[in-house]
DNA sequence: CTCAATTTTCAGTAATTTCTGAAAGTTTGA
DNA sequence: TCAAACTTTCAGAAATTACTGAAAATTGAG
């Protein structure tokens, strides 16, 4: 399969960037390429193209697959299956945000629960608690954040998309927050 | 060194956590620890609290260093450094953000801005440019959203922490955002 | 139902990453 | 300047993770 070497950097960069990240290299790399396919691909493929082995490519697909991040689709007069991705990129963004936050915020949550629910055994536990109920805030605080995010409409997000880099507005919008919480003061919620 | 049983399924728990990010387990446990512990300690303490080798315990410190996570001091009459995180969990946080951006977002947006650069080759490439040409939106958009909260002075953020759960008020500001760029309709920036 | 097409599983191998002990390097007080 | 105290480096061992080919399982057209 012939690669275009735009899309060659495109794909191995986000191999790379992948292995950064818990996902390994031929995740990363399956779906940077059909990130930028413009028709869905079977796993033949995508074996391939990326030079990996066809037992390779189905345990990735299978990876992203459990991630929610692919479509999967048939065509007329073919049995195999063809994959692709959103359309959307923020649909996919926000996947991969309820993902990580289902596979690694929730658990941290819970076991920070957990910890803080136990009665300290000394002066060490104590502040022991005490830290681990900063971070469990500074969580709960920063996800709350992130959904309300995620719950924008597309339409939305598309206008502040086109907006481009005149961050300023998203700057008042901050502006706005940091009044409302003055006037609220430092009351316990 | 005896660590009490809570601050040992923190520190576990946050190996486990390191190793699904790029971070490994060590330099996840090591953190951990230090996060919780009342004062700074220093390496020994470190490798002997966690069983980890004294070479480990030094890879590891340099590790975090690396991404200024970490504070170190001396006490007079010892000549063993100490180590501690800042106590502002918000500064922890904010200082992971701007690593993670230097190091891995900015890498991708100069690939991406390389890549949209090229004269597309073929339709294929027209279509991979375009895809890109997305993600590149969304990247800068998410990031300047999380710059600017990250310049949120940490009383008003301290402010916001004690609301807690009261999420409302979060809501609220993004209803107020929804608006703003409604009134700015559709126009390119 | 049968069988060819396709996908998945899995045991073994390869590659990578983590971890260690020993040695080299650095710092500082006397 | 020396030497003890402490830290870092690094080559190799250990552990983990990624990848493959062959075989098993599944699917669906006829």
């Amino acid at each position: 399969m012939n690669t275009p070497p735009l899309v060659q950097s495109f794909v191995l960069h986000f191999g790379e960037m992948g292995s950064r990240w818990g996902i390994n290299r031929t995740v990363g790399q399956i779906y940077a390429l059909l990130y930028v396919s413009e028709r869905p691909i079977n796993a033949d493929e995508i074996a391939e193209s990326l030079g990996f082995s066809r037992s390779n490519v189905s345990m990735g697909l299978k990876e992203l697959e459990s991630w929610r991040l692919v479509k999967l689709q048939h065509f007329p007069g073919d049995r195999r299956e063809y994959f692709s991705t959103p359309d959307d990129v923020w649909e996919i963004f926000r996947t991969l945000a309820e993902e990580r936050k289902k596979r690694e915020v929730e658990p941290t949550l819970t076991m920070l629960r957990g910890a803080m629910m136990e009665r300290p055994a000394s002066d060490a536990e104590k502040h022991a608690q005490a830290r681990m109920k900063e971070m469990y805030q500074l969580i709960e605080l920063v996800t709350s954040w992130f959904s309300d995010i995620q719950n924008l409409d597309v339409e939305t997000l598309q206008r502040l998309m086109k907006l481009g880099s005149k961050v300023t507005k998203v700057l008042q919008f901050t502006q706005s927050l940091s009044k409302m919480t003055s006037r609220n003061g430092g009351e316990e919620a």
